[in-house]
DNA sequence: CCAGGTTACGTTTTTCGTAAGCATA
DNA sequence: TATGCTTACGAAAAACGTAACCTGG
């Protein structure tokens, strides 16, 4: 049954001519028969008695009118679906390390939810990049937050980025404290706290340290770097290494203090990005627009 | 947007594969990747995100679903209509003569409503053939109940007809009560009570006593013989010549008497038609099928 | 290399308009 | 005779299958 057939008899019920609903539907005459016969012997009853000039509906014809609009109403919303005044309703799934999303998210989220108040957030946190990796080529997530080096991602596009510095922070009884040009290698020689060497500035950090000639052996390992933060403000004596949006709060407040590490440089960037075969939606088009 | 592309794009939905829906359906698989970009032309956004192997809704897509499925499934409906437990639902309008309305259909149509209770019956009353002819042939009405000579209507199919009796009645002090062998001329002597000439007995009576040389000049004409008979049991030394069936209860009753009238023969009957053109109903299938 | 979606192209099916046919007012 | 529905037939359009193509795992 389709849909020209139904459109054609309402407006023959309507009109209560054949000819007639053809000049509006722009149909010839015979082609209006043709469609109503199909429809007729699709449900095997008569909708129409043609007496002469009379054309009137049957008893079925007339209980069937109901039925034709519900049906071409519902196929007209259908078709309008994408059209009407949408005020971007719909879903946004991110994925995040957990360090842009309690640090750098939070406020951006916030401005976006109060520009399209329809549109729900999803965040799923990890720190684990393969986790990320897979959980964008599954296409589970729509945008993926990272901090990392640039290009991390080979099947990604990256629609935001900004550099992250990465400092050297201690507790307040550690014994560099306010020493000037300390060097990275004095680190090591003291209580370092790091997150696992997967995530990506310890990961960098590992291999800076090794093409020192040196080792990397970390006091404690944490994956997640808030929770480092935690960890380094109640320890005694420590020092970690780790981008400054995590500490910044901290420092500010006077709970953490900044060391002066002239040889630390370490590129990571905050990345926003998508699956390069990804359809943009106008969801996603109304986030990437509103970051940049 | 046509069902096809709608039945495509759930099966692809609920089984995250154009390959399988392509199976599933009977289509090859280029045929759902064409059905889709279809849809989603007209709707003017993507529905799926091709991923490699992958295939996933997208924000609209899953937004779609509940849109398709309820114009298929108002299609459906539609298309099954006429199939499902109808227990004969609908509409089955009469014209009818008075006589055969007070005396003959009242028996039938409670009997025809006993076993089809949710067919809607609706009488309409009238003793002007052109009013029934034309609402016949306006299609205003389904089945035309009358009493006449046969073959009344050209345009006509009779599905019922019985013989009615036209007898001669009169009220108790008319004077030829108890008389042989009555005439009919005799009656033309005494106060005659007829229905208007344009109908059937009536009329036909009027030829044969033209025929016999003498004029019908009544007392009283009326355009009911319902209302005549009442008339006429209300009236003094008169008579009146009418079908049996709607005087039966009157003369049972001793309101009205027979009289022996040996050259009265007026060959009415009670005749059902419905308009040759017109499309016979499972509900007028029924009711023809009942009576006969 | 395989699996899965896309594209191009020829075949088949469906739809449509034209015009003749038929019945009715 | 004029109007309105039906029917037949050829043209146009749409849908479909096949198969080559491209991409990602």
């Amino acid at each position: 049954m389709e849909t020209r057939n139904l459109s054609a008899f309402l407006r023959v019920a309507e009109l209560g001519s054949f000819t007639a609903a053809a000049n509006e539907l722009g149909y010839s005459q015979g082609s209006i028969t043709v469609q109503i016969q199909q429809l007729e012997d699709e449900l095997g009853t008569k909708l129409f008695d043609r007496m002469g000039k009379l054309t009137t509906l049957t008893s079925d014809g007339q209980a069937f009118i109901p039925y034709a609009r519900s049906a071409l109403q519902a196929i007209q919303e259908a078709e309008n679906f994408a059209q009407d005044p949408h005020e971007m309703r719909g879903v946004l799934r991110f994925s995040s390390s957990s360090s842009l999303a309690t640090n750098v998210l939070p406020g951006i989220i916030a401005d976006f939810n109060r520009e399209y108040p329809h549109i729900q957030i999803i965040m799923r946190l990890s720190d684990y990049m393969e986790e990320m990796t897979s959980r964008m080529k599954q296409n589970e997530v729509d945008i993926v937050c990272h901090l990392d080096t640039r290009n991390f991602f080979t099947d990604a596009i990256t629609f935001y980025e900004k550099k992250e510095p990465v400092v050297a922070v201690a507790n307040k009884d550690y014994p560099l404290i306010g020493k000037k040009r300390v060097k990275l290698r004095d680190l090591l020689y003291e209580p370092l706290l790091v997150t696992e060497r997967a995530i990506g500035h310890t990961n960098y950090l590992e291999k800076v340290i090794n093409d020192m000639g040196e080792v990397l052996q970390p006091t404690i390992e944490v994956s997640s770097s808030v929770a480092l933060r935690e960890i380094l403000i109640n320890s005694n004596r420590s020092a970690s290494i780790m981008p400054y949006l995590v500490v910044k709060e901290a420092v500010e407040a006077g709970k953490l203090v900044l060391l002066d590490v002239d040889d630390l440089d370490i590129p990571m960037w905050s990345q926003f990005v998508y699956h390069k075969n990804k359809w943009v939606s106008p969801i996603m088009k109304a986030f990437i627009d509103f970051v940049s």
